[in-house]
DNA sequence: TTGAAAGCGCTAACAG
DNA sequence: CTGTTAGCGCTTTCAA
């Protein structure tokens, strides 16, 4: 940001005035095509650039926006960035991207670091925090403010905005009924974030498709904590003290612990035991065996996203003008669960 | 960005001016308490917050750096995001994140883009297709405008700016020579990004090893390719026609891939089949059985080089001043290899 | 202690 | 067709 040439610059060294250099930059049909080609042919040669900052001043619209990610080392958020990613770049937008480590002050110093000018509007996932806090002050503010915010994938219902988010209830009670269908009578469900309202969702789902199908739930197959701690532990336990022949985990990490579980107790899956994850990433892809598991089209949930927030940074979308998208998910099979001849 | 207060409404609600407002706001000596107090509360009241562009158009300086990813699906990189942004933030700086997705064109559209005066320096590492192409110029083009960058784990000797890299060829040495001293006598190495430079370095550290131990290197164990098309068919291939006891995989994917070939032949991880992978990412860690690796401490690399950088943009060392910064690497010890008793 | 004015790089209305 | 001027939001001399 040195050496960088203005078009005062220009302007001083071809003799003419900077509204001139500044139109004929910009192709305007008032200039001579004369005066058009030596200007511009001098911006070239001296690699003129316009500065972003003094454009985004004028028209008070910086053509970026803010993402926040809660946690970047999960397959999910990663995936949902790149969807977002794309369609902004393709739409002429650059992002900012955010990581708030999950964490409540985090999402608030940089929520209000960034709606200082920085930002045209946030495409943000809330964090287990602030969920568990449930402050959402620093949302209401920036909306008061006129600048949209796109939340997906965790949402609340006390933030007035538009959403992106899974069908978790279904496609928990739909993963569930496959491992019934698939033969499994004693499943067990696995949550480590029981803080996320998301996780409660699907442990709704998983208990509908049992009540559904007539199995009375047993609150002992239910491991439900806040973390990865001790999980190892709590499975091989459950395993210990119950029958248990299906797995459903509500996380892909989870999910690997599962296995890695079952392979030591050289428990065989899906023969003896099946398991199904949730978030279909490179866990439930390459593990061992790769695991059967709900697809969420995080890709697809960052695209809807960013294409929401653009249009009504464009003002396609009035501001008032709210919705909640809801991204279908889908079950991949691999390994980890009896084949099924009967669709349904 | 809509109903925010500026510094020439204050002026003129208070009746002073624009001037006494800024000077009040930063706390200048040169106004008295009384008007201070007036100003700033007012301020507060309507939580004023100054524009971000505007100041950085002052200052020509925008406390913002650009990071450059190739693909935030890889743990390496999103480990080392983690890291530069923590520096970043402690710093007060923000990052603009860009995800190249190891594209030529997205890389060079990217660099140009942020380097109109939106970003301060570059934190980046060098796409696949740019290394292969051999094509520098966007680096070049930016250093000459004195815009700092520092590249992390990919680099080239071509382009001159401060470097944060990997030891490989040592970890690769290392690792190989544990597979040795662990009783593997058939060592296979399996690389999938044969474009890249730092694979081929660590095939060098690969034989080197081999060579050092007397093994004379077997062509038919040393699988080269650029993607992970028929990787589980060469694997087999591999196992079919040779004698193998211990594979050495240059990257995670790979590592997972030869585990669940492995475990497909119900090959016996380590007993008979010793595997070490390369970066120590969640698919070492949750696999089955968890793989023992080199860790390469990405998060490490990405405070080193965000250190780096903001150093230089603060001037606490000279724009001219080059240099590369050799991370070390550990290797972590898990189930996928014999234990070994003698240290070395 | 306060204010007027210039300027950061650029655009746009208006005059010439 | 080209130039003058004002202004985006802010800081910073320099005068008052």
């Amino acid at each position: 940001m040195n050496k960088r040439i203005t078009i005062k610059q220009i302007a001083k060294a071809l003799g003419v005035s900077i509204s001139t250099v500044s139109k004929a930059l910009n192709d305007s049909y008032e200039i001579s095509d004369e005066t058009k080609a030596k200007i511009q042919e001098y911006a070239k040669l001296h690699k003129y650039k316009p500065n972003t900052l003094a454009l985004s001043l004028q028209n008070k619209k910086t053509k970026t926006i803010g993402i926040l990610i809660p946690n970047i080392l999960n397959y999910y958020f990663a995936r949902a960035l790149r969807g977002i990613e794309k369609v902004a770049t393709e739409k002429g937008y650059s992002i900012i991207t955010c990581i708030t480590n999950e964490s409540y002050e985090k999402e608030v110093e940089t929520m209000e670091m960034l709606s200082n000018g920085t930002i045209d509007g946030f495409v943000a996932c809330v964090s287990v925090e602030t969920l568990k806090l449930k402050k959402f002050d620093h949302f209401h503010d920036i909306l008061e403010e006129e600048t949209p915010i796109v939340l997906y994938d965790r949402a609340h219902k006390d933030i007035k905005c538009d959403k992106v988010v899974t069908d978790n209830i279904k496609s928990a009670y739909k993963a569930t009924r496959f491992l019934m269908k698939s033969g499994c009578k004693d499943i067990a469900i696995i949550s480590t974030s029981e803080g996320l309202n998301i996780n409660k969702f699907r442990i709704k789902g998983y208990l509908k498709a049992l009540t559904k199908y007539g199995v009375t739930p047993n609150e002992n197959l239910i491991i439900k904590q806040d973390n990865e701690i001790n999980l190892i532990e709590r499975i091989n336990n459950m395993l210990d003290n119950n029958k248990v022949d299906g797995i459903f985990s509500v996380d892909e990490v989870s999910g690997a612990i599962a296995t890695q579980v079952l392979n030591k107790r050289n428990v065989k899956i899906p023969e003896e035991v099946s398991i199904i994850g949730f978030t279909n990433g490179l866990l439930s892809r390459y593990g061992s065996p790769p695991l059967t598991s709900v697809n969420r089209f995080a890709h697809t949930t960052g695209e809807v996203a960013a294409t929401r927030l653009i249009d009504k940074l464009e003002g396609k979308i009035k501001f008032d003008d709210i919705k909640t998208e809801i991204i279908k998910t889908k079950l991949v099979e691999r390994e980890s669960t009896k084949k099924l001849f009967i669709k349904f």
